[in-house]
DNA sequence: TTAATAAATAATAAAAATTACGAATAAAAG
DNA sequence: CTTTTATTCGTAATTTTTATTATTTATTAA
């Protein structure tokens, strides 16, 4: 499912900010592009040894962390640590995501509308709204383990 | 603030599950009432050890763990890492969280009854809606640091 | 097309965060 | 008080993240 538009879509968010389009940044473009769930550092860097066998961490950890802070990939933090994924910028929305593995629908209602009045006058720059279950497989799969336990 | 309350709930919280009221997991029981914000396990390691100098990490991170999973405690990431903070359990709500200073103020609005439709069939078993922003001293900071750049 | 340049990477190393484990300790039950 | 065993200590190993410097390479322009 390699979407070739997404690749393009990070390459140029990436030259737009007038990095250098390296091969490394090409391959994580792609890798992101092709890549319906999340990554961890390790996931990626597992990823590039293949055909970087000598890449560093360091790289890894500066194109996921400025990628993050230009807009282009996503952060989120599972329980069992950091991860990222592109970022949808086509519209605003909201992710369903499975607690078990991690797959994730989105969906378009935004509670903020909604949200007249905040307490404490803060200057609301941005909000986080997910929910967590467990998608038709998972679901089954938990039904399954709890009828026959060991 | 000491708030005496809070220790007790905690304590409670702890003794319902069977587990033993060491003087270890009292002094985390207080050290987390008393404190309004956030605590990342160094935080928690670094108050342990004024009265027990030689506390284990194992100590740390394993009550940290226990009581996130007995839902006495909470846990979040923020940029500088995971942190943990009592939880309410008063009546459910959400958060307003400050993003320089971390002062977190509660609200009571919930996204979840107006989402009547959700895609996928999941399983819902939890949300979390979190809005970020400045409170209002660190916005008034903010403005005159951008007024007067170095 | 090639040379100049500055950004990005590799190849470490260091630092920080987290987990693991046997021996010692102490809370709880009888 | 004694026993039982969960919990902690003391230490080390592992994992994750950041830092540093020399080298490489994408880009610009001559």
């Amino acid at each position: 499912m390699a979407n070739t538009n997404t690749v393009e879509r990070i390459i140029k968010g990436m030259a737009s900010k007038g990095w250098r389009i390296t091969e490394q940044r090409k391959m994580m473009a792609a890798l992101f592009a092709e890549t319906e769930g999340y990554l961890s550092p390790k996931d990626v860097y597992e990823h590039m040894r293949q055909k970087y066998p000598g890449i560093s961490f360091d790289t890894i950890y500066r194109n996921l962390r400025q990628l993050s802070e230009a807009g282009v990939f996503e952060q989120f933090y599972f329980n069992d640590g950091l991860k990222f994924r592109a970022s949808c910028l086509t519209h605003h929305h909201h992710h369903l995501i499975c607690m078990n593995c991690e797959k994730t629908v989105t969906f378009d209602y935004c509670p903020m509308p909604n949200l007249s009045e905040l307490p404490g006058n803060y200057e609301v720059m941005h909000h986080r709204f997910e929910v967590y279950g467990y998608c038709p497989e998972c679901a089954a799969k938990r039904r399954k383990e709890t009828k026959q336990p060991t």
